[in-house]
DNA sequence: GGCTCGATTCTTACAATGTAAGTTTTCTGC
DNA sequence: GCAGAAAACTTACATTGTAAGAATCGAGCC
């Protein structure tokens, strides 16, 4: 909500700020509640003004995810092992998305490569080669954990955060999992830790790639 | 395209057919050409006649989604190890979901958990229990292996299923990504037998959950 | 001061979309 | 032949993204 302002009077606005409030608008409000007109309503302008800042809702869109990754990704220190190092880097990245479920189904539909994530993975492998992985092998390590993040953030946004609640199964019908749930084996962070150790320790021990 | 009528006459359609034809025209013209109204013309019906079938458009989308999934899940074999059940099941789910790269983006914001996939997920914890592990335990592989299978799904799609050609990476400024490119390690098959058999080898032998 | 020019903002307009409301036709069972 | 449900249609409207162009402002130069 911008001040009041007579027409041409600047708002003082930039790409930043008007991505900064189409994130809290779609946070606020949900995917759906991102259109131009409300999205300049709640920077003080009309709505074609935004397209001086950006020219299409698409490219929005892009913005956001780029925003969001590149954030998630930037200035992750390097583990004292290659282990910590992986296990940050996925922590951070699920962390985020999971703040921003939003943006997850977009995420789906735009690549996320570019040059600063680019710039981590490379830093990544750095760090993978000294522990005696070729970079292929840490490249195939990198995008695994990428995936499994980005999977599991996906199945999290899609259950709506609050997945399979206790009594939500059918112990008639499904015995095995009614019981592996009441046992909290459907808890979020817990299955997260479970699925990330054992990709770890798969790459240990894991034939040469 | 149905054949002429005149108002008020039949055209002998059913939810089934709606979907099949809405799946078809994502998969053709891509997700953004499903509107009620081409999809109406499809179906040689008018766009209002759709909502015979269907309560809305998010319903539409809801059923395209668990038409897919049900369809990637359902009557899955068990293997003869329980290794080999688990990779029939990743590879099915990620086969499937790479046919269908539309609904990717749709299953990042839908729950899949179906009646039907609850079943499978039960069939594939009796044979996890038959080899030593607990339901809890199995479900967690279980979902291991589907936010793998999502992310790396999810993952292709946000690339346009081209991903890292071998010359779109600056070796100048990235060498060990550039190498590890160069080496095959981002082709897409490859990438993710890996990641699996790390996962896979991963349960056998990490700690118990 | 006044003038010009580019940057920023606004106004108006339009085609496309989802869907509410109500109408008409056809088919089925009596 | 008739009643009523089922299936299709017509019309209408608010909302959306965005094209085209006009208006205003601020800064630099005279």
């Amino acid at each position: 909500m911008g001040a009041k302002r007579t027409r041409g009077q600047r708002a003082g606005l930039s790409r930043e700020r008007v991505l900064e409030a189409a994130l809290g608008l779609v946070e606020r409000d949900g995917l759906g509640a991102l259109t131009m007109r409300r999205l300049a309503a709640e920077l003080g302008i009309e709505a074609m003004s935004v397209y001086h800042y950006v020219p299409n809702k698409d490219a929005l869109l892009d913005g956001l995810v780029e925003r969001v990754v590149e954030r998630a990704v930037e200035a992750l220190p390097a583990g004292a092992t290659w282990q910590e190092t992986l296990r940050e880097y996925a922590m951070a990245l699920r962390r985020t998305l999971l703040a921003h479920p939003e943006v997850v189904p977009l995420l789906a539909v735009r690549p996320a490569l570019t040059a600063r994530t680019m710039a981590t993975v490379e830093a990544t492998l750095d760090t993978l080669r000294e522990a005696g992985f070729s970079p292929a092998r840490g490249l195939r390590m990198i995008h695994a954990i990428t995936g499994l993040a980005i999977g599991e953030a996906a199945v999290n946004a899609g259950a709506g955060s609050d997945p399979l609640g206790p009594n939500a199964v059918d112990a008639g019908s499904f015995p095995l999992l009614a019981a592996a749930v009441q046992e909290g084996a459907a808890d979020l962070n817990g299955r997260f830790d479970f699925a990330l150790s054992a990709l770890l320790s798969g790459f240990a021990g894991a034939a040469e790639g």
